[in-house]
DNA sequence: TTCATTTGTTGACTTTTGTCAAGTGTGGTT
DNA sequence: AACCACACTTGACAAAAGTCAACAAATGAA
């Protein structure tokens, strides 16, 4: 069941050989998060690789006042890490935090990069994942850097994600534009 | 000469068999820029990996009101390019100029992505480059939506880069900084 | 050296966004 | 139904950074 949805995941890249997804199979683990439960918390460093097969994560950072600041969604059919600290075993600069009840397949970094080694599908799956990770951050930022409030919500939600407004919190996507749940009432009241 | 350099930042990770040093050494080509030339103009899709032996270059971007915004500095030994667009063949979200006479060693992209299948050493070396490239982003982004203009300028510029000072005109410090000149003059003169 | 251009600084003012406080609305629990 | 917590909105005001204009300082070319 659950397997079947990572399966498939993994097949929009390549099609692992019977003993590939027994290997592949063997190391990955289920977990569920409650609603506002923690995968990881800001400062931990991150051992293992996350595929969300339902429900949505928030990842969040707390500023030099411990405000927070939400980085990232993700949801069904997307691995989730918070990457720097997957990858090099630093703390993590982020929380990952569930917005729903969520579902989870989990796989232990060293197994992961074990089969990342011997597995060249995964090997390519990995590299999609971080070219994926890596655009998706540089246009969030390149729009929280380059635009005011109101054409951040124009592109990042309303022409990116709109279907965000019927699952997040507003003070959620505010906190993801960047400005504060005041302002993006203002900037939605003008429309 | 120029390739030697390169073959010591590819050792860094891997040693590589002569063999497999013929086939890498026929794929390279050299340029120079003059400064204030340009490498990849915002828009253009990139087609090489860039690898610098000497000199410096600055990423960067055009917002709504086409004003110009610094998101990165490459230097010696770094690789660079506009990732999302090597990888994805899209047009690139900034443009990279040389900041100094500047003199580089370029990878097609086919050719590159070729030795990446082959070589399993410069599998590795992409890889650690777009994490690296990865990281260096992570960290400028969170800095810039999480600290007012003084706090930037204490941890990107003197705490991490203080070289930068020396070599980058301060006008492009600010904009890296995400701020404009006159702030930072008075961010400095506070200190 | 001199002159012109670019770079950097400073002050006065404006704009944008944030902060604080009060209020409305909604959903869930008892 | 009544209450509570939470999400969201609104207004008045404050703070941070941007804009514009003037000028100073550094750089480069003739």
């Amino acid at each position: 069941m659950n397997n079947l949805v990572f399966k498939q995941a993994l097949q929009q890249y390549f099609t692992p050989t019977s003993s590939e997804w027994e290997h592949i199979q063997d190391k990955l683990s289920f977990r569920s998060l409650a609603k506002d439960e923690c995968l990881i918390e800001q400062g931990e460093v991150c051992r293992q690789l996350t595929f969300i097969t339902q429900g949505m994560i928030r990842y969040c950072q707390y500023d030099y006042d411990n405000n927070e600041h939400t980085t990232c969604f993700a949801w069904e059919n997307f691995f989730c890490a918070p990457f720097s600290s997957f990858i090099h075993s630093t703390p993590s600069f982020e929380s990952l935090i569930a917005l729903e009840n969520t579902h989870l397949i989990e796989i232990n970094k060293v197994d992961f990069f074990a089969l990342v080694e011997t597995i060249p599908g995964i090997n390519l799956v990995y590299r999609k994942v971080l070219e994926a990770a890596y655009l998706l951050t540089e246009k969030h930022n390149y729009i929280l850097q380059n635009y005011p409030a109101a054409e951040r919500y124009q592109t990042l939600v309303m022409q990116d994600h709109p279907t965000l407004l019927q699952r997040v919190p507003l003070k959620y996507i505010a906190s993801y534009l960047g400005i504060n749940p005041e302002t993006l009432s203002r900037v939605r009241r003008k429309i």
